[in-house]
DNA sequence: AAGTGGTCTAGACCACTCT
DNA sequence: GAGTGGTCTAGACCACTTT
């Protein structure tokens, strides 16, 4: 098999390094789409010999675009260009009440409606102290108690975030928030049955590069940084009633709010 | 000089490779303290010697941490834990109308509240036909014409920004929208004179790695990933009247925004 | 000059995938 | 079995920083 694409020759002029103009001719040809999602890249072997040079230098270029989040390599098959998944789209009224009050849990009934079909695995229940962030978030001091449920969420089979709520004990104890099945509607809804109307979120959004302990859970690629959500669920009242804080993939979500202006 | 880290030894036993070893030995000694902010990673000479390996197996490991985010290479120097820059926090109450009746743009009034010194540099503006992404949201064709104001914002000389934000020409046109000083309150006050009253923001959130020219653009090491946000403005009958494309380093910002539960 | 990381070569053996 | 990427060795020369 010949060499099915148009790339250049090195420019032994330049005084940029050889794996970087390697590494430059696929991104380029990855931009214009002359290689789309899913696509093989040329082998170590065939980039070895186009360009006339030894295997780490090849190495190198490849492992320049896997670090970008353009490819992924698959052991005994190839290089590839990494095929983006389906993005899910998080409005700012996901939590609103309306959403709420159909008995569904909001991650429940938002991929049933994009027509996915999902997965919630792996719940953990414990009741223990707070850290001291989580602590501070509920007004709370580390000694109190407060619920833990950890669980992670899957869309078709693919794991695309892991969750940890945050309930005071005194909140939680007694309700199904301790059961592994929260039942209709969601932990919002055992929280509202205590006699806590949910008033407002507050969502902290950060953006970094997984731990490998999140790079394993969500399956993720190399390359790909993960959103960091800390949300605080506040009564009418003013007290906190909730933290969950949240490890997303970032190639499966766009996050949207809404700003006042006001 | 000794080596200054009680590093442990290989697991002959494990069946993880050696560079991955070496790569968590180091990571833990981050992650431990034992390697604070700034502090010099050993150097390859010393790792080699201390493990028994070549010298490509330290340098593998080193890229592992380097494209965690964790480290960085300086040519000459030596590898450092990566120190982190002070963190801004964005609240989603910062476009209200009484942070912009100071007079001040809000990247200015914000930073200098910090006690930082805020810079804002390469202004660029255009006035030429837009993308179908920003005709849609504007409401408008890729026949039309909008004002293009591009620039990057610095807190004490580091860049942490870019912005470029469109405006329906006919709503720029013979403003100081089109100068590159927009006068007091910035654009959004100059588009309130023209008769929209602004009532509110949609930001789309995404993150992911920076292209090459995001990653000179904003200085970001290696491992960065970014924040890619898309924002709308509407006036309160509706129209959007601007949208703003904004890169920003991801390690400079926690994002925080206000989700109602009615 | 000595020490550091950056690039590159030319091999070797292994594990995985496909046919 | 042939082809692929994963790991590792043992060198070489270079460019940059520090002393």
């Amino acid at each position: 098999m010949v060499e099915p694409l148009n790339l250049p020759d090195l420019d032994s002029a330049s005084d940029r390094a050889v794996f970087r103009q390697v590494a430059d001719h696929l991104r380029d040809a990855i931009d214009r789409g002359q290689l789309g999602q899913g696509d093989k890249v040329p082998s170590e072997a065939q980039l070895m010999q186009h360009y006339g040079v030894a295997r780490m230098t090849i190495r190198n270029a490849l492992q320049v675009l896997q670090s970008e989040g353009l490819t992924v390599a698959e052991h005994g098959r190839g290089v590839f260009v990494r095929s983006h998944p389906p993005v899910r789209r998080l409005a700012s009224d996901r939590f609103a009440r309306r959403h709420r009050d159909q008995g569904k849990a909001a991650f429940i009934a938002e991929t049933e409606g994009a027509g996915g079909k999902p997965t919630v695995d792996s719940i953990e229940i414990a009741e223990l102290s707070p850290s001291p962030a989580i602590a501070e978030r509920l007004g709370l001091t580390t000694d109190d108690r407060v619920a833990v449920r950890a669980r992670r969420y899957l869309i078709n089979g693919q794991p695309v975030e892991t969750a940890t709520s945050y309930v005071p004990a005194e909140i939680a104890r007694g309700t199904r928030i301790m059961e592994p099945d929260s039942g209709p509607g969601g932990i919002y809804a055992r929280i509202e049955e205590q006699g806590y109307r949910l008033d407002r979120f507050v969502e902290e959004v950060k953006s970094r590069m997984p731990l490998r302990s999140e790079a394993r859970a969500l399956k993720l690629a190399p390359g790909v940084p993960v959103f960091h959500l800390v949300r605080t669920a506040y009564a009418t009242d003013g007290t906190p009633v909730e933290v969950c804080d949240t490890v997303m993939s970032s190639d499966a979500y766009v996050l949207s709010y809404e700003l006042p202006a006001r």
